[in-house]
DNA sequence: GATGAATGAGGTTTCATTCAT
DNA sequence: TATGAATGAAACCTCATTCAT
């Protein structure tokens, strides 16, 4: 195994176990064992449980960003855009759930310090520039970001949730439906 | 000390240091020492720390379903009972800061199993049954009750919650006119 | 057993096995068994494996300085104060080889930070008001206090560490010769 | 780098470190990166960490022997011999602080078992010769070997050290007389 | 009801040593 | 010779829970 996939082990094996027995029931040992390596090469790769979990965050963070500005979605007209970007948000939670369960546990618990919008990284920075220009351009409505944010997204995330656990199960014209209300409910 | 204002006093304390520290950074005997009693007598009141973080987790949802429904909300016209109700959850949320931290925390940790919606108590079935009869009358969208909530009521916590860490602030126009906004997205 | 005697069991057992082992291999768990408790308590009556060992070089140092001005020692004309303290030295840390092979091995590791004299405690700063003393009544050679101290006390700890290692064995009346001998060397 | 310097980079470095941190302190991580080498060639040159500790030890020791008997020192009348010696062991610790440091941190931890003087290497054997031969030439008072050492060295190395942390601060003037009371106090 | 000393399993982390390269 | 990733035993310390008082 090479180092580069090791490290990915130890961060595939804590994803699994911080999913299904939360931060503080998963010990190191045990990441140890489910990724194949010794309890001390995590502190190689890692400076402490905390550390990992941190990047472990990042990671899947960094992921996301990727998954819902990728392909030339800035081409496509406004309304399309916003449209795009929230099914996707929603596809990419529904086909990640480790992924999801995670980053909710993660930015609900003390671990999380909420990061100032200017401070972000890559594809999120490119995100709130979209909504931004919306904004700008009269297309939105004159709401502050991060509520623009909210509005559009923590719906898409949550029914994502829900779909997750099983207690919904959306087809394909309902999802439409539902991505074309919460849209609407942004734009002018 | 009563016997009820010491049980208050232990899940005050517990509220208190959950929020700030986690679940698991909240020894019993903090919460001992926090709220004036000792650790064997938490014993008493509670079956063990799970116990403890459940029925802090009830009490809160109790007193959150009562908030949001108390007065005669049900005389009004039903699009000023959703807007009313969607206000009052955002609300609620800024008004009790620790217990929205404390809520989602628990929400989004692994103590959480999602309740079946049928076995909900008091207030939230009311809730439920509140928006049932909408989709029923055909005032609202037909979508599945818990997207409807969703589409709701997760932008009024999420909105809470940026309020709470002081992110943004709303003066009340741009508040009604968010209400609107949302409530408009699943009225027909 | 009283919790004073638990305590006391547990610096007991500190003594005797870090003397035999040293610092580091001398585990809590290892001091646990061997005085008779759990290892959790000994962080409720120590703060850390680093605050036992302090406290216990404390308590020995009191002792130690009890030791040395038991009785009316200051009643006796000085020369005679000065070998008495002499003596009392040999044979203290003679007759405590425990105690001494600690003191040496903690002064002379990384946790000791020299005191400064003047904020010494109770008998060790009697004992040092008494050499100054010494010094101003023209009685003791004009040498600093720090230079006087050892010239006299490190030649009866040295020669005692040998007696303890069995390496030499005084006779009464040879200790008597090189009692006297060193303490001319300090005396006017 | 030579395999000497290598070897030399490797002691200077454990001597440096373990004088500030202790043994238990001292990884051999830290030895390595502070000496420029990898933690693997280290068991190339040394057995393991003790026999570099055990190692380091016997060169400082072969060091001072050597420091203390150089020139014609024999050729001087013994009371002088005597003095030379005396003021040499002062200047040595003072002008080798680390060394005197890791010496004294040696001779009184577990590592070290105290040596059967008869078993004594090169120059310290010398020395032991030089005091017996005073006593036996009724120069020395007849004390034991070990006993004249140390009234002798004891003074000189303890002073030294309050010499090191700078706790005093002797001019030349009163090192003279120090060494003078000193080596009166053994001398017939 | 009430206390808090006591237990001991289990967690995180360190580090001497090895060995494939 | 030389490297440094890898191992895994063992250290310190915490804390939910119990129980004698």
């Amino acid at each position: 195994m090479t180092q580069e996939n090791k490290r990915a082990a130890i961060l595939e094996a804590t994803l699994d176990l911080i999913v299904k027995h939360g931060f503080y029931n998963t010990p190191i040992s045990q990441i140890a064992s489910h990724s194949g390596v010794s309890t001390g090469i995590i502190y190689h790769y890692f400076d402490n449980k905390n550390d990992l979990i941190h990047q472990l965050y990042q990671q899947i963070k960094a992921q996301m960003g990727k998954a819902l500005l990728s392909g030339d979605i800035i081409s496509l007209p406004f309304d399309e855009q916003i449209r795009q970007v929230w099914l996707r948000t929603f596809h990419f939670h529904v086909q990640h759930p480790r992924q999801t369960m995670y980053i909710e546990q993660y930015e609900n618990s003390p671990y999380y310090e909420p990061v100032d919008p200017r401070e972000l990284n890559g594809d999120f920075k490119k995100l709130g520039a979209m909504i931004q220009a919306g904004v700008d351009a009269g297309k939105l409505k004159p709401f502050p970001l991060s509520v623009l944010s909210e509005m559009i997204f923590s719906v898409a995330v949550n029914i994502a949730k829900k779909q997750i656990t099983g207690s919904i199960d959306l087809d394909e014209e309902t999802l439409n439906l539902i991505a074309k209300s919460v849209c609407d409910s942004v734009l002018v």
